[in-house]
DNA sequence: TATAGTTACTAAAATATTTTATTTAAAGGA
DNA sequence: TCCTTTAAATAAAATATTTTAGTAACTATA
C-alpha cells in the first residue's frame, strides 16, 4: 500500500465498516485536526479528541507508514520528558489552483502543508465565452502542469475558479464554458486527467484570503472583489456559503439605484452600473468625450483600448480624472457594502480584487460611506481591511478549495 | 436519579472523561438523532451511527431508565421479526415561548417532542422601554406559569422574543429593557426561576417556521418579518445566522431610497421609511389629510388611534384605500426581498408577520417587484411561500430556541 | 398449516480500547 | 552531580465494544 493511494482510500467512503470504519474515521479527524492546530503532541490530540493515548499512538504510527505524518521531532518542556511533535507531511499531496481572469491566466501549486510551492502569474488569456478560449484555457493548464517540479500523480486536485455563476457541488458553469451535457469540472477533469473542481472567483478569493491572508480569528467574513464587476465571497461559520444553486453573492446586481443604464444582466438600477470597474471604464470615456484630460492618453493609448489595469496604474502616477473617478466609484460602493454590513453584522469586510490596489483612494470614500448607510452599532462592529494575498488570493484560494474539497474538510 | 436531573446531567459538560463522557455524549447523540429523525429502531440506530447494535441497546436501555426514551411499540414488517420503536419522551421536560409584541404578548409552552401542549395568546400589554412596561412583561410570564398543568421544576427553560438588536449568546438587549450590567437574560432568570434565553423575534419566527411550519427539505432560508418595522430572520444550513455581535439581519435599515425620511435610526432611505406597517400608517394618515376616505375612519375612529392590525382588518373588509397603500408597500419590500435574494439565492422566501395577514393583496405585488429587480437565474431558484404558523410562529420558535440551545441541538 | 425466507434480538466469543502501573526521559534545585 | 519532580511513552491488566453465531418472531408461499 504506497501513501497515495491511502489518500484517497483514506478519503474515499468505500463499504467499510464496524471497527475498519471508525479507524478511518479515526485518522481523518487526526489529519484534519493536524491541519486546523498544526503539529502537535500524542497527549494534545487524545485530549482535543477524547481518545486513550495508547490508541492515538497506534493511529498515528499507521498514519505513519501511510506516509500522511511525520515526526517533527522534539518539544522544549518545563519539567518531564520531551514529547515527540507529529505533524502533516508537505510532500504527501499537490494540489493546483486555476484562477482565470478576464485578459490572463494565473496559476499555483499547493503542497499538503499549505505551502504555495510555485506560481506562474500573468499569463496572457483573454476570457470569452468560446469553445476556442476554453482549448486555450486547457493547453495553459496543461503547460503549467509540464513544468511542475512534482509527479502528475502526486497531484491530487484542482480547482478552477471562474467569474459568474457556478454551482460548484454539480461542477456547472453558467456564465462560461456551458458547451456540453455533462459538467464543465468533468469536462476539465476528463482533458487533464486530475480531479477537478470549480468555485465562483470571488469566492474562492474570499477563502483564500480567509484561510492564509488577513482573516484571524474571525468566523464570519466578507470578501468583496472589485474588478470588472462587484463579486462577494461569503464565509459563514468559517464556510463557503454558496446559496442554494451556487448562485449566491450576487452583489453587483441588487437594485440599488433609480438609474436608466441597463446592466449587461439586462436589469436596470444595479449596483454594477454605476460602481464597477465596467462603470469606471464608461465614466472614463464619457468624461473624455466632455473634455477631460488624462495622463493615461498621452502615449498615442485611444479610449477604446483603455483597460482597468491602466486606469489602476493612473492613480498610482496620480492622474487627477482616475483618482476623481475611483472615488465616485468607491461612494456607491461603500453604499452596496452597508446593504451587506447591516444584513450579515459580518466581523470582517475585506476589499480585494483589481481596483482594491488603488488603496486608499478607493478605501477612504467607502469607509465614509459606510459611516453614513449603514447603522453605527452594526457598523461599529465591523472590521475593514484591504486584502492581504492581493492577485495571489484567487490562486491560494483555489489550491485550498481542492485540498479542502477532496480531504472533506470544512465539507 | 430522577429523570429530570439526568436531563441537565447529561446535557452539561462536566468534569467526566474517558468512556463516562464518550457514553453520556453518545446518549447526546442518539436523542439528537430521534429528535431529527422521529422514532426509529436500534438497527436503524446503529446504521446510522456507525455503532454496534449491542451497544445501542445498553444505550438505549441506560436512555429508558433515564426517562427520557420510550419504546413506542412494534413497527409493520414486510418478511422478517418486527422491530421496537424507541422515541422520546414527550413528558421528560417543557419549554416557554414568549413572544412580545407592540401591543400584546403571546406565550406558548412545548412538550419534550416538540407538541405546543397550550398557548395563551393575544394577553394585552404595551411594550414600552420603561421598568413598568417590563414589570409587567415579568408579571404576565409568572401568571402564564402559574395557570400551565405542568410542574415549574419540569419546565426547562424559556425563550423571551424581543424585536431590536438582541445579542442572544451573551443575553444583552440594546432595543429594550438595558437597564442593568447584567444581561437581560440572567435578569429574567432570576425573576422566573427558569433558564432564560433571549431571541431577536424575526429569527425566533424563522426558526418556528422552519422547524413546525411551511419549511420542508430546505436548509437556506430566508422570513421576512413584517410589522410596524421589517425584520429578516436567516436560517443559513438549518442554523440561525446571528452575526458577529447578535445584529444580523438588520433588513429594515438597508439604505434603499433616496429619499428625505428621517428613520428612527437615524438615516436616512432606509427600506423601514416606505415599505414598513410604520410608513403604511403614515402613508395612510397623509392620505387622509389629502381628502382621501377610508372605511376605516366611519365609526369614530380618529387617525392618531389607527393600529396596524386596524388597516389589516380594513383590507379584509376591502377598503380601498388600504387595499392601494399596502400594494405600494409591496412593491418596495418586494425591491428589498429582491436584494436579499440575490445575495442568498435562498430555496425559500417566507412572508410572515402581521402584514402578512393581508394575503395576495401584499404577496402580488411583491412576487411582481421580485421578477423586475431580481436576475431571473437566482429568482426562479427560490420559492416564496407565506407563513404557515401566522401568529403561532414567534410562540413555536421560541420555545423550540429554548429547548434546542438546552439541548445543544444546532449548536 | 407447514415451511422457507427474512429480520430483530440476544448470548457468547473475539477483539479493541481504556485504565492503571511501570518505565523512560527530561528539567531543576540542592 | 545527584536526587526530586514532572511528564511522556510503553506494557500489562481491566474493561468495553464489536463480531459472530445462534435464537426468536414475523411474512409469504406452497
Amino acid at each position: 500500500m504506497t501513501g497515495q493511494q491511502s489518500i484517497f482510500e483514506l478519503f474515499s467512503d468505500e463499504t467499510t465498516s464496524g471497527v475498519a470504519y471508525k479507524n478511518k474515521s479515526l485518522k481523518r479527524t487526526i489529519i484534519n485536526h493536524l491541519d486546523a492546530i498544526g503539529n502537535t503532541t500524542i497527549t494534545d490530540l487524545a485530549q482535543a479528541l477524547n481518545i486513550s493515548v495508547p490508541k492515538i499512538t497506534s493511529l498515528i504510527n499507521e498514519l505513519i507508514t501511510d506516509g500522511l505524518v511525520k515526526d517533527y521531532g522534539k518539544v522544549d518542556s518545563k519539567g518531564g520528558r520531551r514529547a515527540s511533535m507529529y505533524g502533516l507531511v508537505a510532500e504527501s499531496g499537490f494540489f493546483i489552483g486555476v484562477d482565470v481572469k478576464h485578459y490572463c491566466v494565473n496559476l499555483g501549486l499547493l503542497d499538503f502543508k499549505k505551502n504555495l510551492v510555485t506560481s506562474e502569474m500573468h499569463v496572457p488569456y483573454v476570457l470569452a465565452n468560446t469553445r476556442e478560449s476554453f482549448d486555450q484555457l486547457i493547453k495553459i493548464i496543461q503547460h503549467f502542469i509540464s513544468t511542475l517540479p512534482v509527479q502528475s500523480r502526486n497531484i491530487l486536485a484542482m480547482c478552477v475558479n471562474l467569474s459568474g455563476r457556478i454551482n460548484s457541488e454539480s461542477g456547472y458553469s453558467y456564465s462560461f464554458f456551458h458547451f456540453h451535457e455533462e459538467p464543465l469540472s468533468a469536462t476539465i477533469e476528463q482533458a487533464i486527467g486530475i480531479r477537478t473542481f470549480l468555485e465562483n472567483d470571488s469566492r474562492a478569493m474570499a477563502y483564500g484570503e480567509f484561510h492564509n491572508g488577513i482573516v484571524k480569528e474571525e468566523k464570519n467574513v466578507l470578501f468583496v472583489n472589485l474588478d470588472y464587476g462587484i463579486g462577494l465571497g461569503i464565509m459563514i461559520d468559517g464556510k463557503i456559503y454558496r446559496g442554494k444553486s451556487g448562485f449566491g453573492g450576487e452583489f453587483g446586481h441588487i437594485p440599488l439605484f433609480a438609474n436608466e443604464i441597463i446592466c449587461h444582466c439586462g436589469k436596470k438600477g444595479c449596483l454594477e452600473t454605476e460602481a464597477s470597474g465596467q462603470a469606471l471604464i464608461r465614466q472614463f470615456k464619457e468624461k473624455i468625450e466632455q473634455g477631460s484630460s488624462s495622463s493615461l492618453l498621452q502615449h498615442n493609448k485611444l479610449p477604446e483600448d483603455i483597460r482597468l489595469a491602466d486606469i489602476i496604474q493612473a492613480t498610482k502616477n496620480e492622474d487627477v480624472l482616475s483618482i476623481e473617478l475611483i472615488a465616485g466609484i468607491g461612494e456607491k460602493i461603500g453604499r452596496g457594502i452597508s446593504v451587506i454590513i447591516n444584513i450579515f453584522n459580518p466581523e470582517l469586510v475585506i476589499l480585494g480584487g483589481t481596483l482594491a490596489e488603488t488603496g486608499d483612494y478607493i478605501r477612504l470614500p467607502i469607509r465614509s460611506a459606510l459611516n453614513k448607510y449603514s447603522l453605527s452599532l452594526v457598523n461599529n462592529d465591523t472590521q475593514l481591511h484591504m486584502s492581504k494575498l492581493h492577485e495571489l488570493a484567487g490562486v491560494i484560494g483555489g489550491c485550498l478549495i481542492a485540498r479542502d474539497k477532496l480531504l472533506a474538510i470544512g465539507n
